[in-house]
DNA sequence: GCCAACGTTGGC
DNA sequence: GCCAACGTTGGC
């Protein structure tokens, strides 16, 4: 089993989005690291801590878990009318995948980002290094523990 | 809204 | 294949 961090703007979709919808196509990540993620390396199963970025207090909100066991390819890559569509991408050569994002729980309180740098025993977590913006990181399971108990 | 850090693009 | 220019991310 993996560990993942996944970041997403709450204005776009947040955590109680996805509590409504139950399960999501983790769709729009366009950078091939973060792609390489999730055709590579996630399995069905796998825990996600679901990230609030891009917004007045970021922070770690809530839980979810990975539904699929392969990526398929992102729709929206195709659609002319998306801002995520992308010119070079064919059915027959798809550029950009993903898997689907289901709900697990939301915390009763955010875990922001500003108390994971300031507690030495997350403050190693990528998300909180300089400059990292990966949108899909992989966390070490004694992080995500300590998430846990923290929650 | 600013801007540092980073990733991607494209000319050469 | 280098690297300058550009675009994006995301904390602040």
């Amino acid at each position: 089993m993996n560990y993942w961090l996944m970041k997403s703007e709450p204005d776009v979709f947040s955590i109680d989005d996805l509590k409504k919808k139950k399960r999501t196509m983790w769709e729009g990540v366009r950078n091939y690291q973060a792609r390489n993620f999730m055709r590579d390396a996630m399995k069905k199963g796998d825990k996600v801590l679901y990230y609030h970025s891009n917004c007045k207090e970021p922070g770690i909100v809530g839980l979810g878990e990975i539904l699929t066991d392969t990526a398929y390819p992102d729709p929206t890559q195709f659609d002319e009318n998306s801002n995520y569509f992308d010119p070079k991408a064919t059915k027959e050569k798809p550029r950009w995948m993903l898997v689907d994002v289901g709900f697990v729980e939301k915390f009763d309180h955010e875990i922001s980002l500003k108390s994971i740098k300031e507690n030495p025993e997350l403050n190693s977590m990528k998300v909180a290094q300089k400059g990292m913006r990966l949108s899909i990181q992989p966390v070490d399971k004694s992080h995500f523990d300590k998430i846990i108990q923290l929650k």
